[in-house]
DNA sequence: GAAAGAAATTAACGCGCGTAAAGAAAATTG
DNA sequence: CAATTTTCTTTACGCGCGTTAATTTCTTTC
């Protein structure tokens, strides 16, 4: 496991050589014998150092690749692993993934990313055809209510899976993910200690279980305080959540319902939406002299370091959720791809000031 | 031929059932010999219907699959399509991926997206790995400037590979892209049109063609017109291009070498930096009274509905690209892989007005 | 209902590689 | 140097499926 396998990178090859079709040529171009080169192919440290460099230094000459679909014919698992996303247009999803898939480079495994562009119908093909991939392992985001869970949990007893992003009780071997509690609990706390308390603001009909977890989170946080919780649930579908908060946002200042003069978004790309409704309604945001409204949120969306104003946010730590997956996947496939207890991470926020809040 | 093959999508199976191994079982278990089915899941219209209906009824009970990668192994072509993009966590590239991953899926096959995440080295081992997965066709978003022209070329002379967003001359059998100069041509009129004549923000050392594509197109168009072209480029490396953007225009405006009120960013990205930048100063930007500063880009990133104000932009038509991507590949594919000559299609810009300009 | 045509069956080979067993060759040890 | 251990070679089988050729069985047609 984990071992160095060369990838064939380009190099000066000799041009005038025809082709290799298969191990056999190769090994025969390397003066060994087929087995002998399968090995290094399977372990470059498991042949002599010595038979090592001849191989080595006829890879140079040849480029040549065991062919992977014969490779993997045989072996029950391969150095597949699985990204699979629940919308990779989403900025959010794409950073993380981008993070795990590097990490799984790194590690030597070929990752493969997959995003079930919000239908459920595409989440199944994706890991129907996933699990004839035969992964060592698969790293899944699933899309949440919409989830087929049966569909799911029949993916987590073929294929070594961990959870990321959210958690579906009991669903494959672990889940790492960012601790809902955490994040709410310190823009909540940041907002009360620096200015009113804040207006909860969020979409009616989350898909994605974290909405739910930091309602009930600002809910249990507020109630702690002493403080009266308010709760705006906005409509929308799908996954235009710029525009639902847009929207959303025109309908609450016209309404003149908002009670503070603090919100606090479920996450940043409703708050994205809310503030460039601020802008086109002229309302000025952020804590300064002369502003009308302080806006926090929540995921450290990439994009949220460039809104006007800034975005005050709890950060996941991508890096932190990244290697802790892929700490994860290492101990499962060495466990045989089945844990004893399911277990879950759960890391906390890091709280970013910007002058949105 | 683009048939519709059945995709295993979760169905009530009878779980007393032990699974199915291979295809010689399932065929018995159908009542019928290995090379029936063999051809049905090659071509399931090439069977007699009532046969058909048989291997359906059973792939209802059975749940079975060819092994994917013994199908594979004789085969000389895949259903396999690659889709390679030089940074996924763009949003526009995500945005574009996305679309012609939906469309290769609608046409039967079997897409998978690649990040370069902006290394050539990176981009390098996803060809080589590419090749090895006999894809049909291959959709390649070139990193452009950094790419390794020497390992593309030898990619593209084994995988028909039909090359997207950044053209690099005579790489691929054919290319698929916006047309810059119509994007810098609308912009560049509606300006001018409805104020001053905008300078052109742009980066000093773009990775990606089309900016340099975008540059001359703007001193051409200028020149045309009879005025003074003024280009401000801004140092920065990477794909951070917001941040470029952001502290390129601190600089801008903080050196005072501004001449005029209407600025043109290559792309929006770029802008979105610069908004940011002129938030920060409180420089106001529209076209209403009051306001210091016109801003206009190139992309409509997915973002640019969001910006404060809202950008105007000269809009990809990403649907029409990635058809016209689909339609390329496919007359590619029947054309076994080679054009006689390689083709060109650049589709115009469609600009978009909104607050910003 | 017989002849012609279509579709399925049987049998067999090949793809490229993993892998195991047995023996030969090389490297290591004392 | 001989004895031992390690590594490599030879030989051979198997994986699951594509594919072909020769037959057999089923459909269609008149």
């Amino acid at each position: 496991m984990g071992r160095a396998v060369p990838t064939g990178e380009p190099k000066a090859r000799i041009m005038s050589e025809h082709k290799i079709r298969n191990m056999e040529e190769f090994a025969a171009l390397s003066g060994l014998s087929r087995p002998t080169v399968s090995k290094y192919f399977n372990d470059p440290a498991s042949v002599r150092p010595k038979t090592r460099e001849r191989i080595e230094a006829a890879l140079e000459r040849y480029d040549f690749r065991p062919n992977i679909f014969a490779v993997n014919q045989n072996r029950s698992l391969t150095k597949n692993v699985g990204i699979v996303v629940p919308y990779l247009a989403d900025p959010f999803f794409a950073e993380i993934a981008r993070v795990i898939e590097l990490r799984c480079i790194e590690a030597g495994y070929s990752p493969t990313l997959y995003s079930a562009h919000g239908e459920s119908r595409l989440e199944n093909e994706i890991l129907s055809g996933l699990t004839a991939l035969k992964p060592a392992g698969v790293f899944l985001a699933p899309l949440g209510r919409i989830s087929d869970r049966a569909a799911i949990e029949r993916f987590c007893r073929d294929v070594p899976t961990v959870l990321f992003d959210s958690n579906i009780e009991d669903m494959g071997e672990a889940f790492v993910g960012s601790d809902n509690f955490s994040f709410v609990q310190q823009t909540v706390d940041y907002l009360c200690r620096t200015g009113a308390p804040p207006a909860f603001f969020e979409m009616r009909n989350p898909a994605n279980p974290n909405a739910n977890k930091r309602r009930h989170a600002y809910l249990k946080i507020m109630e702690d305080a002493g403080l009266e919780p308010h709760v705006i649930s906005v409509e929308g579908q799908g996954w235009g959540f710029e525009e639902i908060g847009r929207q959303g946002a025109h309908d609450l200042f016209a309404s003149g319902e908002l009670k503070t003069d603090t919100i606090l978004c479920s996450n940043d790309r409703l708050a994205i939406g809310l503030l460039a409704a601020c802008y086109e309604r002229g309302l000025r945001v952020g804590r300064g002299e002369g502003c009308a409204l302080r806006v926090a949120s929540h995921d450290d969306h990439p994009f949220s370091r460039f809104t006007c104003p800034a975005l005050t946010t709890a950060a996941h730590e991508y890096e932190a959720v990244a290697d802790k997956c892929m700490e994860t996947l290492f101990s499962l496939i060495e466990s045989g791809g089945r844990f004893e207890t399911r277990t879950e991470t759960l890391i906390p926020a890091r709280l970013i000031l910007r002058a949105s809040a």
